[in-house]
DNA sequence: TTGTAGGCGTTATCAT
DNA sequence: ATGATAACGCCTACAA
């Protein structure tokens, strides 16, 4: 069923069908209701491969993305945002996820490329030399999440990982915490792995702490693999850190597991924060402690960002940094007045 | 840069280039080669709208899914299963959430018709006369999931609510409870909002249990309906119920939530039983006894039979339950033994 | 082994 | 207001 039986059907010529279809031009009263009808009648839509092959556009942005599963994760709350603003200038999301499997990034973008994206989405994780050299040529406009990579001429909204885990810790020394562990991600993730890290050392600096290795594990993102870290640290020394700071709730929630298990008590024997606010951080036992970063806000702005882009509008800044915030909840425990034992 | 700029570049005709493209027929290596290299050159890739526009055949899937950030956890397994058999059959998805705007689905049911899917795999929610008319009409196959339609010829993947539903307030009951609340889903979900509650009820009245009306509560998924339906069956009675089932996990850690901020220990005081094994449910704070429902199979089966029917295989059985499993940890308390107050 | 030409379902341009 | 026709980029007979 297409445009040309429609057309036969109604009696007129395909002009006129495509005409009462978008509304394109004028088109007497009499012979769109027959067109309409036999549309209706026949079940009719048109083709969008036909109309996007002409048109040399396809109302599509790519989205890449890096996660497990779309739950809880930070991601969907962005992602959630990005369809709103999409949907809501009539474009449409082509959705992929590498699951971690970084190398199936570039498949995707040739995919992407093949399908005739507007533009793409790319949250980002690692960003190697080959990234460098597909960005630079890729036909259509790219905004970057998540990470931040200033040798490409690409925008990015990116949030302030360094100062926000930089807060988060020193959170944790204004409570009068001096032994003080991380659980940190891999270091192939600039963001996650690197700068919450390098935030985390920034403040023990300032305030003459040491860094004890021993008290330092990383985890891939999982409950589990901060389930494992926290493990580590523990068998790792017989004195626990009184704060562990776990750049990702997950793994926050996968350490305090492990510490209930053990019998150890959280925040009262060791303290934990946390990076995310992810949706049950708040509902957690003990809720968590954690920064809370504006992600519907980052969705929402590299959405539009990309939209301008796409409607020549002249972008002049490059990078945007979302704001974070601290939510203290009780997985804290403030030992400035405790009684030393 | 289109299929003619490579055969003008490489002085080959176009049907060449699409012969080393396709690996379609035999072309001489040394043309061969100096097509390749141009196309890698030129940075080249076939348009797949015209492709497909000439092939009839997208290899793409639509799945249309309801959920909202959160909830997207039980589904997102069996999303990534399903991701995993299309893309091994060379299939690609196309992903559309309605966000429980279930009017939305009629929307993207048409646009998966005017990007010409191969087919759609629906997670299913409500179903009204309009699904019905929709569905009968569409011109590609639909396999369900989630629900059960009979009145229809479309094959569906479920589980069996009702008897997974009926052996979580069974393990209740045989731990000697007789007071037994359900935080229950919305009653236009069928699946979880009827079939979940029946299997509750059913297990009641073989067990001579009256249903008491103060326990009962629903919830629409979330933490915070969790919570909330706690918080309501807690002020409908003085005397709370010894056990609670809810019929989500999400919804259960809520519930749990409320009555640790309240003091009332789980599961001493109430037990909580879930459904769903969602990621955080071992991780939480008691862990959370509950349901496990094969979901990676679950979207493995529904992919694999849309392929099959894709295929033009007969398919004899349209009905298919996945399998269940209670999964015991610690959010519930035997009281067979416990001294009567 | 290689090239030519028609058609996939639209939209857009130009007549009428 | 309506209709004929040439693209859009590709694949696939059919020819050479």
């Amino acid at each position: 069923m297409n445009i040309k039986d429609i057309a036969k059907l109604s009696d007129v010529s395909i002009s006129t069908v495509s005409r009462v279809i978008n509304n394109s031009a004028k088109v007497s009263p009499e012979v769109r209701k027959r067109v309409e009808i036999v549309i209706k009648e026949m079940n009719y839509r048109p083709n969008s491969l036909a109309r996007e092959l002409q048109q040399k556009k396809t109302n599509t942005i790519g989205v890449l993305m890096s996660a497990e599963g779309l739950d809880l994760s930070s991601l969907s709350e962005s992602i959630n945002s990005i369809a709103d603003v999409l949907k809501d200038n009539g474009f449409n999301i082509m959705l992929a996820n590498t699951r971690f499997h970084h190398d199936q990034e570039f498949e995707f973008l040739n995919i992407f490329q093949e399908k005739r994206v507007d533009g793409v989405l790319y949250f980002a994780s690692t960003f190697t030399d080959k990234h460098y050299d597909v960005f630079k040529n890729y036909p259509v406009p790219i905004v970057m999440i998540g990470q931040q990579y200033e040798l490409l001429d690409i925008p990015y909204v990116i949030h302030d990982d360094f100062s926000a885990a930089r807060a988060a810790t020193n959170f944790l020394i204004e409570k009068g915490h001096k032994e003080i562990g991380i659980i940190g991600g891999p270091i192939e993730d600039e963001a996650v792995g690197v700068q919450r890290l390098r935030g985390f050392e920034a403040a023990l600096n300032i305030h003459n702490i040491a860094k004890n290795d021993d008290y330092c594990e990383i985890g891939d993102f999982s409950l589990t693999s901060g389930y494992e870290a926290m493990k580590k640290i523990h068998l790792n020394c017989k004195l626990l850190p009184t704060a562990i700071f776990a750049v990702t709730d997950f793994m926050a929630i996968g350490a305090i597991r492990y510490l209930v298990e053990k019998g150890i008590k959280v925040p009262e024997q060791v303290s934990v924060i946390g990076f995310d606010d992810v949706g049950v951080s708040a509902f957690y036992n003990p809720p968590l402690t954690t920064i809370h970063s504006d992600k519907k806000a980052i969705g929402h702005l590299a959405a539009t960002l990309l939209l301008q882009i796409l409607n020549g509008q002249e972008v002049t800044t490059k990078k945007f940094i979302a704001s974070y915030e601290l939510v203290v909840r009780e997985s804290v425990l403030d030992i400035n007045n405790r009684i030393k034992s």
